[in-house]
DNA sequence: GTAAAAATAT
DNA sequence: TATATTTTTA
């Protein structure tokens, strides 16, 4: 059977050239979100949203990718959401990520701008594409975690949330491990400021690491300004904080 | 060539 | 499940 993101599979040949081998990006987009996830609207600062608004795929054809999404969403609507635990996200009923399934043969799709889809069928249905977390999805995300707080907010638990077809269990772990992390630095900062102001005094001027935002598992989420990091363009290079990186282990030896 | 993201392994 | 490491992508 045929997997595609209801966006569309984005073949990642840029130089390599080897089609055997060939990967299948699933660009996962979620159309109408905003109007749909005010409760991430109430958590999440817009600085920080930005701040996580970051797409691989700059150069990529994003507007065919929420096109494509719509058209597809259109047609998927009338999906439920298996499993709600918790009070879910208006997204969770209305507004159904997909990521598996193929898309009807008369949606007009945008595709092939830029992007050569020429992946073999066999490729891509025998394995899972690297996913990739747009904006919207890390959004949904982030939603699901905050609503389900600390303890319940593990892989499992978020991917049936989320309800994405085709998001994997490891796929959420995956982000959630950085998640985690990204936000163990912002406590870490705060920590610093409040509790360690003589051992590791603060800049005269100002803190590089600015975030500190949306807190889904401490509740109280403070947050506050930050310099002018990224100002319009959603796509900085880096999804979680475009300052600094978090331990990043060593250098890779290739 | 490097950094970041995602995948995979432990 | 969580974390560490590796691989892949931008």
């Amino acid at each position: 059977m045929e997997i595609s993101v209801y966006g569309h599979p984005v073949s990642s040949s840029g130089d390599g050239g080897d089609a055997s081998d060939r990967v299948t990006e699933w660009e996962v987009g979620l159309p109408g979100d905003d109007d749909l996830t005010p409760l991430s609207q109430l958590m999440i600062p817009p600085d920080l949203a930005s701040a996580f608004s970051v797409t691989p795929a700059a150069f990529r054809t994003v507007h065919d990718v929420y096109r494509a999404s719509h058209a597809t969403l259109s047609n998927l609507r009338r999906l439920s959401s298996p499993v709600a635990p918790t009070p879910l996200p208006s997204f969770a009923d209305g507004d159904p990520l997909v990521i598996e399934g193929d898309e009807p043969p008369g949606s007009s799709k945008p595709e092939g701008a830029e992007t050569e889809e020429s992946e073999d069928p066999s490729t891509r249905s025998s394995k899972r594409a690297r996913v990739v977390w747009t904006p919207q999805l890390h959004k949904r995300f982030v939603d699901v975690v905050g609503h389900l707080g600390i303890k319940n907010a593990v892989p499992k638990t978020i991917m049936q949330l989320m309800n994405v077809e085709g998001l994997t269990r490891e796929n959420v772990a995956s982000h959630l491990q950085k998640y985690r992390l990204y936000l163990k630095r912002n406590e870490g900062s705060d920590h610093l400021f409040a509790s360690t102001p003589v051992l590791n005094p603060p800049p005269r001027q100002m803190v590089p690491v600015p975030i500190i935002g949306y807190n889904p598992y401490g509740g109280g989420g403070g947050f506050h300004e930050h310099q002018h990091q990224h100002q319009q363009g959603e796509w900085s290079g880096n999804m979680f904080d475009s300052v600094n990186s978090y331990p990043r282990h060593v250098h890779p030896s290739q």
